[in-house]
DNA sequence: ATAAACTTTCAATAATTATTGAAAGTTTAA
DNA sequence: TTAAACTTTCAATAATTATTGAAAGTTTAT
C-alpha cells in the first residue's frame, strides 16, 4: 500500500465510520483529510480531494468549526480561507466527547429525570418504569461523567495506569 | 406527568437518541418498550403501542436478538412469540458496549493499524500519515480496551471508585 | 393431511438525510 | 466605487435508509 492508497483507505474509513455513529460523511471525510495533512487546505483542495460540492464542503467545515475541531487559517497575503483540524488525538477526543455530551447526553439524562420522577400511583407498570428508568439515568449520568473525566485527563499516562488497575 | 405520558416520553427519547448514534428508530423504541413491560410483550402487542407495521417489528426484533439483548420467551399453551429484553442495566451496557466494539471499532483498528503501517518513503506526508494514523490507533485501542473493562466490571463499586480516583 | 395461527421475507414505497449548483452575499484590491 | 475573488445559502435533486403490506413460510393442533 503506497502513500496515496493508504490515504484513501483511511479517509473513507474514517468517512464510514461516522455514517454508522450518526455522522455524516463529508463532514467526517474531511475531518480525517485535515488531520493527516501536512498543511492547512483551503476549500478548492478539499473539493478536488473529497470530489464533493462547494456547497457542500462550506456546510461541513462550518459544522466542525461549531464542534469546535477545525479552524480558520488566514494566511497572510492569501484571499482564500484555509482550514486546520486539532492535530492532538486527545485533544480531539476531548471536544468532541465534550461536545456529544453537552449536546446529545445530557438532554436525555433530563428525561429520563424528568420521567423517573412521575408520581409512584401504586400500579406494578408504574413502579416498574420508575424503577428501570431511574438505573439507566443513573447508568448515564455516571457513564457520562467518567467517559468525560478520562478524557479530560491531559497526561496519557493517568489512563495507562488506570487501565492497569482495573485490569 | 402520569404514567402513559411518561411512557411515550421515555419511549420516544430513547428513539431519538438511538437515531442519533447510528440506530433505527424503531430498533430503539422497541426495546424502550420492552425494558419498561412488566411483562413480555407479542409482536401484535409491540406493533399496537408502537404503531408499527409487522414485517417492522419482526426485523427490528430479529436484530435485536442479533444483539443479544432480546430473547424471545415461549409462554407455555401459547402460540404467539413473547419478547423480553435485558433488564439490568450495566448487563444491557456491557453487551451493547461488547458488540459494537466486535462489529465497528476493532475494523476500524485494523484499518488504522495496516494505513499506519505502510513503508515510510521519507516524504513529509507520508511520515505525517503514519504518525496520525498511528496515534489515532492507539487512542482508539485504548478506550476500546478501557470501555469493554469497565463495563466489564459487574460489581458497581469499582467503577464508583475509579471515578472517585479521577476526580 | 389440513387448516388455523402465527412469523418471516422482500419488493415497493415513503421518509429522511445528504448533496448539488447557482444565485446571493461578502470582502478586498485597485 | 467597482469588479474580481471568494464564501454562504437554500431550493431542488439525489442517495440512503426505514417502513409497509401481502405473499410465502413455518409450526401446531386436530
Amino acid at each position: 500500500m503506497n502513500y496515496e492508497e493508504a490515504k484513501i483507505k483511511f479517509v473513507s474509513t474514517w468517512g464510514s465510520l461516522g455514517t454508522l455513529w450518526g455522522i455524516n460523511k463529508a463532514m467526517a471525510q474531511i475531518q480525517a483529510l485535515l488531520f493527516i495533512s501536512t498543511q492547512p487546505l483551503s476549500m478548492e483542495d478539499i473539493m478536488r480531494e473529497l470530489k464533493i460540492s462547494r456547497g457542500n464542503t462550506s456546510m461541513n467545515l462550518r459544522q466542525l468549526m461549531d464542534w469546535g475541531i477545525v479552524t480558520k487559517e488566514i494566511i497572510p497575503g492569501e484571499r482564500k480561507e484555509y482550514f486546520k483540524t486539532e492535530k492532538d488525538v486527545q485533544e480531539l477526543a476531548r471536544t468532541i466527547a465534550k461536545e456529544r455530551s453537552r449536546r446529545e447526553i445530557r438532554p436525555v439524562i433530563k428525561v429520563l429525570n424528568e420521567v423517573s420522577s412521575i408520581k409512584d400511583d401504586g400500579t406494578e407498570k408504574t413502579k416498574e418504569l420508575i424503577k428501570q428508568t431511574k438505573a439507566l439515568h443513573d447508568l448515564t449520568e455516571t457513564a457520562d461523567d467518567m467517559i468525560n473525566k478520562l478524557v479530560n485527563q491531559k497526561q496519557n499516562w493517568i489512563t495507562k495506569s488506570l487501565l492497569k488497575l482495573i485490569t
